[in-house]
RNA sequence: GUCCCCAUCGUCUAGUCUGGUCCAGGACACCAGCCUUUCACGCUGGCGACAGGGGUUCGAAUCCCCUUGGGGACGCCA
């Protein structure tokens, strides 16, 4: 099929894949997806130096996570050294390319200085007209050389319709002689990668803008090697709120995909948000399912500019974009039940409170108390955390919460074990009984209801804030509400 | 230094190609009110932007030029 739509996502296994790797893996997959098209992953470990097998499997466990699938690969670009090193053969022999017998140490010397002065930086084609036998000669000493592409002497420009940014030019003069094949034999990216698309049969590259210049050269190689230019779109890169590019050495875990993994975020939240950051729909539309995406997804509504990732540093209500916090929440609170029943489970597995009940006998409660406390939660984590006391009675409490609602009156200590006596005296321990029961309690007190109200809540919950108490009451259950009611002392005690 | 790209609320963006319906719309965040004896959700309202300057035009966020700002590339990294 000559019309075939095949993309591909090529990390370096250099770390771990962060949000701007996943966006570009996720823009691929909906292109390809879209398109009844292909994707396939081809990791580029040729710098050996980076590579590492962690961070291959790092790459692929944040794929997975994340629900982007591939239907080719992992290939892996060093197991290809023999196609790349026979291109710059050929492009050798049919004199496209010249051996360049420049030393690096010369060569950073030359470019240090350039940039130094504020001179322009490139090659000076020292090697670029060697005679046979002066190459003959530096060979012959023993002196080692690279290969070089020998940039077409031409007027005009080399170009590509970009499917982000239009029109894409630039002249021939201005790009210079480049190096495809190191001195020790082993190809660079820019051939590589080429070489890999010829034979991969990639017809769309989506790619980040930092490559954009590299395209004119890769045109270049395409040209010489005789094969057909594939579609390309840049797009805009992800930035942080300094404008500096997203890195991972820079911005550590916060731009971690696993970080978001081991955070309690939804799949398809992460991949909702990471759409939206240089992409849109063109309409109002914010939220979409896997399908509506697919619908609305094209290359030509990818924005132009750069996004800014709006994660502020110690800011400890936003522990990430609030935008994504926001999204995250929505499907959290949105979502089937049971779909995140077995998302909760994980969650209260890894935090050691997870009960076999909560699957069996207690299943319908175990439901609705998800039901009832996700209308507040933003993660998957929140269930361990604010909504532990659901689950276990060694939940701690809020600061806030002991200080407002519990030690602000001393009499509690003793109102409480009280209103432990009512409730455990209650038949029927529904939220209208314990509601009358609490509200008795309180005017025979003489007290605002939301005294003994709000100090169950602290001692029941561990919160300032929730769901209907009386609800709470009557979920959390006759024995848990009394048993904690008549312990609350230990609240008392500095 | 050279080349390339970009430029609308704090952030993500709609609108730019095909000038008028835009004294610029939505979302997140923020603020206020309502709801709720908590908090959240929800609802209502508010704050808030066309980088600047020229030009073209009856009319410019939209077209042109300049300036400024931001980003990228210029590697025997990918």
């Amino acid at each position: 099929m000559a019309n075939e739509v095949r993309l591909r996502f090529p990390p370096s296994p250099t770390g771990y894949l962060h949000i701007g790797g996943a966006r570009t893996a996720i823009l691929n997959w909906l292109y390809a997806r879209k398109h009844n098209g292909k994707l396939i992953l081809r990791i580029e470990d040729t710098d050996a130096e980076r590579s590492t097998e962690a961070s291959i499997q790092g790459i692929m466990d944040g794929l997975n996570w994340l629900g982007i699938d591939w239907d080719e690969g992992p290939y892996f670009q060093t197991d290809f050294t023999g196609d790349h090193q026979a291109a710059g053969q050929k492009l050798l022999d049919t004199g496209k390319a010249y051996k360049c017998f420049c030393t690096k140490e010369v060569l950073d010397a030359k470019r240090q200085a350039a940039l130094a002065a504020k001179q322009e930086v490139r090659y000076d084609g020292t090697c670029r007209n060697l005679s046979p036998e002066e190459i003959a000669d530096q060979e012959a000493a023993g002196i080692p050389s690279v290969l070089r592409f020998k940039v077409p002497e031409r007027d005009g420009s080399v170009g590509y319709d970009d499917k982000v940014l239009g029109r894409i030019e630039q002249k021939y003069c201005e790009i210079s002689d480049f190096v495809i094949v190191r001195s020790n034999g082993k190809p660079l990216y820019l051939l590589c990668n080429v070489v890999d698309d010829i034979r991969d049969r990639i017809s769309h590259v989506v790619r980040g803008q930092d490559h954009k210049d590299n395209t004119n050269r890769q045109i270049l190689l395409y040209e010489a090697l005789g094969a057909p230019v594939p579609v390309f779109a840049h797009m805009p890169l992800t930035l942080d709120t300094k404008k500096a590019k997203i890195s991972k050495r820079s911005h550590g875990e916060i731009v971690a995909v696993h970080w978001y993994r081991d955070h309690g975020f939804l799949p398809w939240a992460m991949i909702n948000f990471l759409c939206l950051l240089g992409w849109s729909a063109g309409d109002d539309r914010e939220i979409f399912s896997k399908d509506e995406l697919l619908e609305a997804f094209t290359l030509e509504r990818i924005n132009k500019s750069n996004a800014v990732f709006n994660y502020k540093k110690d800011d400890p209500k936003f522990i990430t974009d609030p935008k994504l916090l926001n999204i995250n929440a929505h499907y959290l609170r949105t979502m089937d039940l049971e779909e995140l029943a077995v998302l909760v489970k994980k969650e209260l597995e890894s935090a050691g409170i997870w009960q076999a009940a909560y699957g069996g006998e207690r299943k319908g409660w175990f439901l609705k108390t998800l039901d009832m406390s996700r209308e507040r939660f933003y993660t998957l984590k929140d269930f361990s955390t604010e909504g532990r006391a659901w689950f276990a009675d060694d939940f701690a409490m809020c600061p806030k919460a002991l200080k407002k609602n519990v030690r602000k009156h001393d009499q509690l200590r003793e109102w409480l074990p009280e209103l432990a006596d009512r409730m455990a005296a209650l038949d029927d321990f529904s939220a209208d009984e314990t509601e009358k029961a609490a509200r008795d309690f309180a005017e025979e007190k003489d007290i605002k209801p939301g005294i003994p109200i709000n100090a169950s809540r602290a001692v029941l919950t561990g919160q300032i804030k929730g769901p209907s108490m009386f609800e709470v009451f009557a979920h959390l259950g006759k024995e848990t509400v009394v048993r904690r009611l008549r312990e609350s002392g230990r609240w008392f005690e500095k």
